[in-house]
DNA sequence: GTAACTGCAAAATATTTGCATCCTT
DNA sequence: AAGGATGCAAATATTTTGCAGTTAC
């Protein structure tokens, strides 16, 4: 599991630090979203915030997560699937965050619909963010 | 023109007030979203940075705005359609966000498609924001 | 006149930057 | 050894809160 974060890391030249095996890990064994402020606390404040920041903008910028639109503009992080490159997000998936327990899903299985925009628009992202009640919670 | 505001502003029982009636002014004459700082720039710095945030605030609590969630987490404001009550917003219009010309479009013409969420799973808001090239900037 | 609203000051948060030190390769 | 990553301090930026003075009704 270590080694799987670790090749993740390599794949993308980073070098394997401590902090970046364990904020990956964090995201690897939470099928959901992180905020900067739940990688303080389930790291156990192990980490300086700055370089929670910093690790979490490179992991953004090699493409390893992304950030999700919150209706609430809170910013949230989550692992990108396979098919995303450095510079080139291809998450099209849906988002769930529930309002009562603050869990945020990736809904992988379910597609965005295609948006079909006006004369002369051009899509590059296209983000469905659902919010409401998750199953626990309704 | 203003008489129309102040109309919005008694709907909602809220008092007139020059700061109000200017900021609701901006969103009638922008068919598109404003940040808080082009508020401030807008109203010419007239009005505390303070008051903006309040005003806002009221706004949206009130149903009059709402805020949409965008890819780089900054926060946006937009008119909300008629049929928008207090603490029950119904915006399921469609944004587009340029990232050229940073301007945002509320496409009201275009719905939201319904999405099919997993069992046990309530939807009470859902953002479909779109990214791209507008018109102008293609 | 009273309640609501605004502006100012200041506190609380959140994010970014510079730099010296430490770790990975 | 060299370059990159981290931690600390501090600078910025953003948002919230308290309170006194002002305005709308």
């Amino acid at each position: 599991m270590n080694t799987d974060v670790s090749e993740i890391l390599k794949r993308n030249q980073l070098s394997v630090t401590e902090s970046r095996r364990r904020i990956l890990d964090l995201f690897k064994n939470n099928n959901g979203a992180l905020a900067h402020a739940d990688i303080e606390k389930h790291t156990g404040e192990q980490f300086d915030r700055v370089t929670i920041y910093r690790t979490l903008q490179t992991f953004v910028e090699k493409g390893i997560v992304h950030t999700i639109p919150t209706a609430d503009n809170s910013v949230l992080y989550a692992l990108c699937k396979d098919d995303c490159e450095p510079g080139h997000h291809h998450d099209n998936h849906i988002h769930f965050i529930c309002d009562q327990c603050g869990t945020t899903y990736c809904l992988d299985h379910l597609t965005i619909p295609q948006v079909s925009l006006p004369h002369g628009f051009r899509e590059t992202r296209t983000d469905l963010v659902v919010s409401g009640k998750c199953d626990k919670c309704a």
